[in-house]
RNA sequence: GGGGCGGUAGCUCAGCCGGUCAGAGCAGUGGACUCAUAAUCCAUCGGUCACGGGUUCAAGUCCCGUCCGCCCUACCA
């Protein structure tokens, strides 16, 4: 059971430059139903998501569209980012952008304190530096050239000789730190999951910190280190802190208090900026490091790591325009083991979809509402004497709900969602068990037929609680069918066999309508 | 090069410290039923657990090697 206690929940920040797709998605997603899910449990939950507006290719992608930075990046928000979570229907706290001003003035009183406290120093960075994509490579990011260029180390992308570039700095001591985040990740073996994920952290920061160049004076959109104007925060430095700035850090004590700690959800790809980088501002500031790190998987497509670059990139309109968005979010969350990667394949959308959406949940749902309105009139009748049947049904509602629960509180949604199907088919079973259709021929059964709809119509709202978090559309058209009180999401999820039933039922639209097969 | 992960029914995946571990869901097949979105329920077909060795009374389950896929990391021409 939920104590009431805060639930800080963070996407990464969406890099406006990107377009949306399925994998932006699904962060999100899984980031809403754990909020929701919290939220409906009775913490003091805040889900927090927003947008990345710094760095060099924002300003030459917006310079080459003839427009500012900033125009770019409003436009990019308004017309890609926040349609995208309307796509998917995410119902965030609040959404920040690096370009905010709660955002610059206190990325800038962070960095401030750090400068004080001597966590930063002037340096000299010493680069390879490719002219062709104009910033810098790393070692691993060149090849041995052939040619011309014979014996020469050249850019991977664009096969030409690299230049070793100096630029004045400013760093950040991250490699102070290295003692401390093992020490953390020893404590605290839940700080990083996975544990795949741990393990991979836990090697490089034992392979060895090294300071972090955290400016750049090259070109100027981005935060003005406050000590030096001609350098600009380097944009991972400036990206991470949103996750303070936007609960008043730097301004709003209370209110700081009140949220941080974050629970971070992040792509496996940008793990070690959270969990390793992330935690060493926090603890070099004397603030705490977050709640935990959760690094979820890659969605594969056809075997393969689905990525813009490689034209796999899947827009979601692409899937909601079909299926809808309860149906994105179920199927996301449902069929991959939050933490691994997962195969996406319409194939397997549109099975599970028929299987478990329209024949599973949504049909169970429409047979019970139909039986109340026509053996009953739509008067949810009463339970009047429950059997062995009856015990095991409700036997399964309390099971099914504190299994979610429990699995929430674990970021496990795969099996939260797999604990409520249980449900879903022990009272599939129980209808065609106690066929109401057979009690309903002979007026001698009354009771029996009132005890079976009872249980039933409880079985199905005590679904609707369950699975709110997850497909909150369908969840409210069936609460409301169902007659019963107030909204669906005030119900405490972490009760849900406890809610309190409905006079009358009304008629009700398959949740999931079958979806005629062409593709 | 080093390290890690994975390769289990047509598909997606469970199988913790070795001994009902050969499983689930979907798909397929047969049957029951009609309240329901031609839905539901029951039954059933289906796998040399990547490959080759080894340890053991007993190995998907441990050890060694090979092949394939992926990830992290380091790179000498």
């Amino acid at each position: 059971m939920a104590d009431g206690s805060s639930f800080y929940i963070t996407t990464p920040i969406f890099y406006v430059n990107d377009v949306p797709h399925i994998g932006h998605a699904y962060t999100e997603v899984a980031a809403d139903v754990l909020a929701r899910w919290h939220r409906q449990g009775g913490d003091e939950t805040w889900m927090l998501t927003g947008t990345d507006e710094h760095g060099q290719k924002i300003l030459r992608t917006a310079t080459a569209n003839g427009v500012t930075p900033k125009e770019w990046a409003d436009k990019l928000v308004e017309t890609s980012w926040k349609p995208l979570l309307e796509t998917i229907d995410i119902a965030n706290d609040d959404f920040i952008r690096t370009t905010d001003e709660r955002h610059e003035a206190n990325v800038q009183k962070f960095l401030q304190h750090l400068y004080d406290e001597g966590h930063i120093y002037t340096g000299e960075y010493e680069g390879f530096y490719c002219v062709g994509c104009e910033e810098y490579k790393q070692p691993s990011d060149l090849v041995a050239g052939t040619g011309e260029y014979e014996g020469q180390q050249v850019c991977a992308i664009h096969s030409k000789p690299v230049e070793l570039l100096h630029e004045k700095n400013y760093f950040f001591r991250m490699s102070a730190f290295a003692d401390r985040l093992l020490a953390l990740y020893e404590e605290r073996p839940d700080f990083v999951q996975p544990e795949s994920a741990r393990n991979e952290v836990v090697s490089f920061v034992k392979s060895g910190l090294s300071d972090l160049s955290i400016s750049r004076s090259t070109f100027d959109w981005g935060i003005k280190v406050p000590w030096d104007e001609s350098h600009v925060v380097y944009v991972w430095f400036d990206a991470l802190l949103n996750y303070i700035t936007a609960i008043g850090y730097g301004e709003d004590t209370d209110e700081f208090a009140k949220r941080w700690p974050a629970q971070h959800l992040v792509g496996k790809d940008i793990l070690r900026f959270h969990a390793v980088i992330w935690p060493a501002m926090l603890l070099a500031a004397g603030l705490e490091v977050p709640r935990g790190v959760f690094g979820h998987g890659w969605l594969l497509v056809g075997g393969e790591k689905m990525s813009k670059s490689k034209l796999t990139g899947i827009a979601p309109e692409q899937i909601t325009d079909t299926f809808g968005s309860d149906a994105f979010r179920y199927y996301f969350l449902r069929a991959i083991s939050f933490g691994q990667d997962g195969s996406f394949s319409w194939e397997d959308l549109s099975a599970r979809y028929q299987a478990e959406l329209a024949n599973g949940f949504g049909n169970l749902a429409s047979r019970v509402v139909a039986m109340i309105t026509r053996y009953r009139e739509g008067v949810v009748p009463a339970s009047v004497a429950p059997g062995e049947a009856e015990a095991a049904i409700a036997e399964v509602e309390r099971r099914a709900t504190d299994a979610s629960w429990a699995a929430i509180g674990r970021i496990a949604p795969h099996e939260a969602i797999a604990a409520v199907w249980e449900l879903v088919d022990a009272l599939n079973g129980y209808v065609t068990e106690q066929e109401p259709w057979v009690l309903a021929k002979d007026p001698a059964n009354a009771e029996r037929l009132d005890t079976v709809l009872a249980t039933a119509y409880h079985g199905v709202g005590t679904l609707a609680v369950l699975l709110s978090p997850v497909v909150p559309k369908a969840a409210a058209k069936l609460w409301s069918a169902l007659g019963a009180p107030g909204k669906v999401q005030d119900v405490r999820v972490d009760r849900a066999h406890e809610w309190s039933l409905g006079a009358q039922v009304s008629a009700l639209e398959p949740l999931f309508p079958r979806i005629e097969t062409t593709a």
